[in-house]
DNA sequence: CGTTTTGTCAATATTGACAAAACGGTGCGATATT
């Protein structure tokens, strides 16, 4: 890790705000920290004094405090970009709690328009310290306005990785908050999240716009996490051994599942089992997620079966396992799903159940883009002279409201739609058939990367090494080649053994090593075994080379030197 | 992409075989309805 500010001249008091004595000061009298974890205060200072920050760090190290220390020593409101508005609430209140008094604020369409003035109205007079916004509410124009005149003292992006998993499809308000960061004058940007590979991290700098940052990874391994694999071939047996092994564990625990359905058939054959069960996912009311989640929190279920939906805000200490009875999509998801396990820092257990036929779901929800014939339609239904809302817009291209929404965003990408606050309009003179083709590229960039995602996430499933360090190595750590602490260890024998094994790995294409391909163009080596390695492309995601095939092929892998020759 | 549901037809009359169609996750904000 980098230092923010060596021998920095010794000259007036910034007029920012925010000294590294304020900052401590700050920091013991209103969060309570008198020790700083590695980096934290680095950050802080960095923030403080005008860098853009990429933290990447576990739950529970500390990282709001990264913005919520500086936001408070500098003058004016940090606006806080944070997903799930039913979080921004506990966010707003345990700052409050902490300052003493209230200082921070949430804009979202559950805020009834009395608690909306007394926020803006707390952002004008300077009163507010912290703003909580989603990214929707952000993209508004009224309230981007209404920000923009009082630009922020910071730019906090919560759950930055949602910038990437979220962003191209599901969310696309995340992919335009570098236009909300330039619009309100470049405030210093404080990007924070827990999971983020290399390439989602180049993501989230990118689509920031941050200039730069100072990024502090913190190392991802979880030695505790005992780490296991179960390969099924029917479907049948997939679920009998699920719902043996989870009956046999002692909670409380997590179970993964790719549908809804699927949470309340699990939830209702383990309550059948005599074990306190709940089915979690979006479609259920809001009332009793929140009761599941309560309920889990204060140990009165074994376990939670869930889709996805069920996560982030859950910090519970002592969940003892994470089983997962379909694959994700990736392994960020996955590790952001079994690192809710043994937080505690006790020993848990992360079990995959694997089927190969599981990646179909995954590759179905993957492969949302739009074809040519879509990007056209979308295209001629957007007329130059006069803004059409995407409402109208539908009735004229017949699309659903997901496919046009992605549709549109490729098409503003590649320089042919223009989105203003009162619809979107084509950009004159922008050339159809060009226009399509760019965006038609754009999507298929964006889908040959969601495919190498889920085919590392196969990787890690059918890997006979180290499930440690293909995780590890996925995130850009340097590994040992033996943790003794997954199925694949205990099989295998020694860590003595795995030296040879390591040894007999390439030399000259180690974890990190820069690489250009004479196809795909520049890359990084992300695993290293005796016969291939794994290399992650900026063009087409990851990919696996036999070092036979470099070898016949001379010229078609070569090293990068640091310069980028 | 794989699984489940629905539809069709033929055939010892209510079941079975097979094909076609539908379905599958995450949340914001705005709007309509109680």
């Amino acid at each position: 890790m980098t230092t923010a500010t060596p021998g920095a001249p010794p000259g007036p008091v910034p007029e920012r705000g925010g000294t590294p004595e304020e900052l401590r000061r700050i920091a013991a009298a209103c969060f309570g920290i008198d020790e700083f974890r590695e980096g934290q205060f680095e950050a802080m200072e960095a923030a403080a004094s005008g860098r853009d920050v990429l933290a990447v760090m576990p739950t529970g190290h500390g990282k709001s405090a990264i913005y919520q220390v500086p936001g408070t020593a500098l003058p004016g409101t940090a606006v806080v970009v944070s997903p799930l508005i039913a979080l921004q609430h506990d966010q707003v209140e345990a700052i409050n709690a902490d300052l003493g008094a209230e200082r921070a604020f949430a804009v979202n369409s559950k805020v009834g328009p009395r608690r909306e003035r007394a926020a803006w109205d707390a952002v004008e007079s300077g009163r507010a310290k912290f703003l909580f916004l989603a990214p929707e509410q952000l993209a508004r124009e009224e309230t981007a306005e209404r920000l923009a005149a009082h630009p922020p003292s910071l730019f906090v992006v919560d759950e930055a990785h949602c910038i990437a998993s979220w962003g191209h499809d599901f969310r696309p308000d995340y992919l335009v908050l570098g236009e909300a960061v330039e619009r309100l004058g470049h405030p210093p940007v404080v990007a924070l999240t827990a999971t983020a590979s290399p390439h989602t991290r180049a993501e989230i700098v990118d689509r920031l716009g941050m200039r730069d940052p100072l990024v502090l990874v913190h190392s991802f391994d979880r030695p505790n996490i005992e780490l296991r694999v179960v390969r099924h071939h029917k479907a049948s047996d997939k679920r009998r051994a699920v719902l043996a092994e989870v009956a046999g564990l002692a909670g409380p625990g997590l179970v993964y599942v790719a549908t809804r359905r699927e949470t309340e058939e699990y939830a209702a054959q383990l309550a059948g089992r005599g074990l306190r069960a709940e089915a979690y996912h979006a479609g259920r009311r809001q009332a009793e997620r929140q009761e599941v989640h309560e309920r889990f929190l204060a140990d009165e279920l074994d376990v939670v079966v869930a889709t996805t939906a069920f996560g982030m805000g859950i910090d519970k200490p002592d969940v003892r396992y994470v089983v997962h009875a379909d694959i994700p999509d990736s392994l960020d998801s996955y590790y952001q799903e079994i690192g809710r396990a043994g937080r505690d820092g006790r020993p848990a257990l992360a079990v995959l159940h694997y089927r190969s036929e599981d990646l179909g779901l995954q590759q179905y929800f993957a492969g949302a883009a739009p074809d040519e014939a879509d990007l056209e339609t979308v295209f001629r239904g957007v007329r130059a002279e006069g803004p059409v809302r995407a409402r109208e817009l539908r009735e004229r291209t017949g699309l659903g409201p997901r496919a046009q929404a992605r549709a549109l965003h490729l098409l503003e990408h590649s320089g042919g739609v223009l989105a203003t606050p009162q619809g979107y309009r084509a950009v004159t003179g922008a050339a159809p058939g060009r226009v399509v083709a760019r965006a038609l590229a754009e999507a298929a960039a964006q889908h040959r990367i969601d495919r190498s995602r889920i085919e590392m996430m196969r990787g890690y499933a059918e890997t006979d090494g180290c499930r440690r360090d293909w995780l590890l190595n996925y995130f850009g750590e340097e590994t040992s080649g033996w943790c003794g602490n997954c199925d694949n260890c205990e099989e295998e024998g020694s860590a003595a053994e795995a030296e040879e094994r390591l040894a007999a790995t390439p030399h000259g294409w180690e974890i990190q090593t820069p690489v250009a391909h004479r196809e795909w163009g520049h890359g990084i080596v992300m695993g290293a075994e005796p016969d291939r390695i794994t290399v992650l492309f900026d063009s087409v995601g990851y990919k696996e080379l036999s070092l036979r095939l470099i070898e016949e092929n001379a010229g078609l892998l070569v090293h990068e030197g640091p310069a980028g020759g």
